[in-house]
DNA sequence: TAGACGTAGA
DNA sequence: TCTACGTCTA
């Protein structure tokens, strides 16, 4: 029951829907939509190259929203220890290779938003934000990608995705062979 | 369902039973065992003192199990960043606070052990090992402390826990009030 | 071994 | 802000 011994799927989760809600990012992992604890991208080998199968948004970095079936998610890593800024080089490895990958591919890419909620802000700290729960948003496709060059002179990767027509619901797509 | 709301429970938490396991940490916190993600040492606040409620044996400190009904537990902290060695003092707070408060105050302090089993030696890094369960191992009681000088000269507190005589089974002291 | 959009509590 | 016996993958 506990043992996924490192299979990804690719395309929706029998039994996840659209707009189903978790608490930790263990139970995403725990329901196969993305294998990792912390890590925003996972991906699997396909014919030799790795391509994306999850995209987790938590706030972490600078994603914009243009648009409710577009979506701007930027690429891992480049972040230095002790003041967590982009102060690096982002890779064309690991996550962001992956999602270079899809663009060809045209996989299916399942997209996961951490939601906040304003906490009461009786805390000392300025943060005041908490992420509450994770929602599983559907699948997407990655269009293309960019890069963009932080204030240290870093480079970031920028990957838009747009959401699959009429593929809101994943069971519409369930057993799809088509990537 | 999911507000627990930072209430502590002293004692047995019901449904849950000695010997029962558990893969993750976050299921420790979900049951009520363990309101920590991280730290060993759970503890809350009972008649302006604060007192130790569970502790969690992971492996990383050095614990010794002399007698299957009392164990002897490191207290936390003195950790420093890198090489992950004991090189700073532990200080009396928090977590080893609650902890040598419950030798006076006797409470039950719920007691939690991670199983390993030898993963496969395919990994290409040395450890070889893998913590693969958590398991509830009962009511015990802290009888006393004492300080033990680590190889830099630094404080390491030590706890010596006994099982709480007829009360394995945590159904026979639910309800209880002495502690 | 080191890094990853983790989490909560002090 | 920082720490905490976290977890996994590469």
């Amino acid at each position: 029951r506990w043992d996924f011994s490192g299979e990804a799927i690719l395309g929706s989760i029998p039994g996840v829907e659209v707009g189903d809600k978790f608490q930790f990012r263990v139970e995403l992992y725990i329901v196969g939509l993305h294998r990792h604890f912390e890590s925003g991208i996972d991906y699997m080998e396909k014919n030799g190259k790795i391509i994306a199968t999850s995209i987790v948004l938590s706030g972490g970095y600078d994603n914009d929203l243009y648009d409710p079936d577009v979506l701007v998610y930027s690429g891992q890593g480049g972040k230095s220890m002790h003041g967590n800024k982009w102060t690096k080089d982002q890779k064309l490895e690991g996550g962001n290779l992956a999602l270079v990958n899809s663009i060809d591919t045209k996989n299916f890419v399942r997209v996961i938003f951490g939601s906040k909620e304003v906490k009461d802000s009786n805390s000392i700290y300025s943060r005041g934000k908490k992420v509450l729960y994770y929602v599983y948003n559907g699948l997407y496709k990655v269009e293309y990608y960019w890069q963009e060059t932080g204030c240290s002179g870093n480079c970031i990767f920028k990957f838009q995705l747009r959401r699959v027509e009429g593929h809101s619901n994943p069971h519409s797509v369930k057993n799809s062979n088509k990537m």
